[in-house]
DNA sequence: TTGAAAGCGCTACCAC
DNA sequence: GTGGTAGCGCTTTCAA
C-alpha cells in the first residue's frame, strides 16, 4: 500500500505538504504543488479513507437500510439514492431488513461503527430508541414521520385515486386488498381507499393478506377469486399482487376489463408487460430515491432551509385492466 | 462518542485490557473481565470499526460491484451475497457500473479505499490492469473467467437446452433473440443455442438487440414479430424480454403456445406471474450470489483448497408457452 | 510557505 | 494477568 508518506518522500517534501495539496487547502506553493501531484501520478496515490474518517470522525459513506431489494419497488429508490450519492462522491452501505427489527438494528449499529455520515432508511419502527439515539442525520423513505425528514408519496391520497378510479370506471362490487398490517405505506393506501369507497354508493369487500411477495401473490389471487368470485373491480395492496390477479383472472377466463377491472399500486417496471398491461397508481420511486439522498446530503452540509418533508405525487397510469371511458 | 477509554475508565482497568476482551484474546482475570463487560453494557458501547480498520488493514467490508440493481436478476444475486456475507459479519458496499468501464474503476478504487476485504463484481472487465494490480481477493459472479475464481450458471448449456427445448417441442421456424454483444453471458447463451439449431434441421433466424432492459423490450419485441411474424418458436435473450415477447404476442392474437412457443431465461420471480406463465431456463440466482460469498468468505480465511470455480447447473423450467408433449 | 508533531480509536507487543 | 505504549494513515494546529 502506498501512503503519504511515500509521496512525500518522493516528492522531497513532508506529509503536511502533501495533504494540503491532497486536501486544496493551507499554503502550497505552486512548484511545490507540482511535485507532489507528479508524485501522486508516478505512485498512483489514492488516500486511505479509513484513515481520514478515523482522524475526521466521519466518512464518506452513508448507510441504505431497505425491507427487502428482492422487491421490485426498493431497486427504483435504491437506484436513485445510489445515483444523487455517488455523484456527490459518496457511497452506499447496504441492508436489507426483512422488516425485521434485530436485522434492522444490526445494520444501524454497524453504519455507526463505520462512521456513516448519513442514513436513509425505509423502517416502520422509527419510533424505536435506537433512532433517537442516532446522533446522525437520517431521512426516510417511502415513510412518512413527525420526527424526521422524510421522502414519501401521499399514500392515503393514492388509495383514494385507486378507489375513485373504479368507481367512476362503473365498477359496482369492489374488492380491497389490504396488505400487510405492519407495513405502513400498505395501510396508508388501504385507508385511503376504504374513505373513498365508504362515501360512494358501492359495494365492497375486503380481502386481508400478509405480504406483498411474489411467491404468495398467487395465493392471494386464487384466495381473492375463490371468496368474491363475482366481483368486478379490484384494488390490489401492490403491482406484484395486481400481476397475479390479472394471471389469475385471465386463468379463469375472465375478461378485463369488461368483467372486472383491476388497479395496482406502486408502477414497477414489469407492470407494463403483464397481460393485458396493468393500471396502476404510480409512485416516482426513482425520484423519490433521489429526492431522499439530496435532502440528506443537504441536512450534512448543515444548509440552511432544508425542508423537512417532501411529498412526491402520486399519479394514476391508465392501461389496459381498467375501462376508458 | 463511547470509546474504549471510556470503558477503560469506568471499569477502572487499561485500554489494553478492555482491547483483551473485546476480542477474546490474551489473558484477562475473570472478574476483570466481568467489570469490563458491565462497563460496556452500562455505556452502551460498541467498538470504532474505523479505528479496528484502520490498525489491521482490513475491515469487515465487502465491495459489489453489480451492473444494475434494477434490473430484476440482480437484486437476485444481491440477496444471496448478502444473507450469506451478513451472517459471516461482513457489510456490503455497493455500487453500479451500468457497464461502465469508468464508473468501474471508480468503485473499486474507493472499495480499496475503504479497506474492503474482498470484491464481488459481475463484470465484462476483468482483464483491465484495474482488476490485475488488486491484491484483495476477487470473486466473479454471473461471469466466468480464467484468471479468478468464479461463480456462474453454463450459459452454452443453457442456449443449448433452449434451443433443444424448442426443437423437441415441435417448433420449425425458430426465432433466436440476441441479447447485447457486450454482454458476456448473453453471448455465451446465444452460442449455444446457435450450437444446437445449427446442428439440428430446423429453420431459424435471429434478431439482433441491444439491451436488456423494460424500457426497450417492448419494443424488440414488436420488431421480432414484424420482421419474423410467421415464427413458431421464440428463444428469449432473457426473461424480460420474454415476458415483453407473450405480452406482444397475445396483443397480435396469437395464440401460445398453439402458434408460438416462447422460452424465456433467468427465470426471474414475474416469470411465473406473466400470462401465460413463462416456461424458461432457469439461473439459480439468489443461491449464485450465496456461493460466490461463500467462496469469497473462505478465500478471506485462506483455507485451503478453495475451489476456483463453481459452475451452477441450469435447469429448463416447464411453464406455459412451451407445449406440452 | 513549509515542517514537526499530536492525536483520531484501536490492537498488539513488551514489560512487569 | 495486566498496563504502557507504539503505530495504523491521515489531518490540523503551531512554530518556524
Amino acid at each position: 500500500m502506498v501512503t503519504i508518506k511515500d509521496v512525500a518522500r518522493e516528492a522531497g517534501v513532508s506529509v503536511a505538504t502533501v495533504s494540503r495539496v491532497l486536501n486544496d487547502n493551507g499554503y502550497v506553493g505552486a512548484d511545490t504543488r507540482k511535485k507532489v501531484m507528479e508524485a501522486i501520478a508516478e505512485l498512483n496515490y489514492s488516500p486511505n479513507e479509513v484513515a481520514r474518517s478515523l482522524y475526521k470522525r466521519e466518512s464518506r459513506l452513508i448507510g441504505l437500510l431497505l425491507p427487502d431489494i428482492t422487491n421490485p419497488f426498493f431497486p427504483q429508490l435504491a437506484r436513485g439514492v445510489e445515483d444523487e450519492l455517488s455523484q456527490a462522491g459518496y457511497r452506499l452501505l447496504l441492508g436489507n431488513s426483512d422488516e425485521n427489527i434485530q436485522k434492522e438494528l444490526e445494520y444501524i449499529q454497524t453504519f455507526v461503527q463505520n462512521n456513516v455520515v448519513g442514513i436513509i432508511t425505509a423502517t416502520n419502527h422509527v419510533d424505536y430508541k435506537i433512532y433517537e439515539a442516532l446522533d446522525l442525520p437520517l431521512v426516510l423513505l417511502d415513510r412518512a414521520s413527525e420526527n424526521y425528514p422524510a421522502v414519501y408519496a401521499d399514500g392515503r391520497e393514492g388509495g383514494r385515486l385507486a378507489a375513485k378510479t373504479l368507481i367512476e370506471k362503473g365498477a359496482e362490487r369492489i374488492t380491497l386488498v389490504k396488505g400487510p398490517a405492519n407495513i405502513k405505506p400498505a395501510q396508508d393506501r388501504f385507508q385511503g381507499a376504504i374513505e373513498e369507497l365508504s362515501r360512494a354508493d358501492v359495494d365492497f369487500s375486503v380481502l386481508s393478506t400478509t405480504s406483498y411477495s411474489f411467491e404468495e401473490a398467487q395465493g392471494w389471487a386464487e384466495e381473492l377469486f375463490d371468496k368474491f368470485s363475482d366481483t368486478d373491480g379490484i384494488i390490489a395492496s401492490n403491482d406484484i399482487v395486481g400481476i397475479a390477479i390479472v394471471h389469475e383472472a385471465m386463468e379463469r377466463g375472465k375478461r378485463i376489463p369488461e368483467d372486472v377491472q383491476i388497479i395496482g399500486y406502486d408502477d414497477i417496471p414489469q407492470s407494463r408487460l403483464s397481460y393485458p398491461t396493468l393500471s396502476t397508481i404510480r409512485q416516482p420511486a426513482y425520484e423519490m430515491g433521489r429526492e431522499a439522498a439530496k435532502l440528506l446530503i443537504r441536512t450534512i452540509k448543515k444548509e440552511p432551509g432544508v425542508e423537512q418533508t417532501i411529498q412526491m405525487p402520486v399519479e394514476l397510469v391508465e392501461r389496459k385492466t381498467t375501462r376508458k371511458e
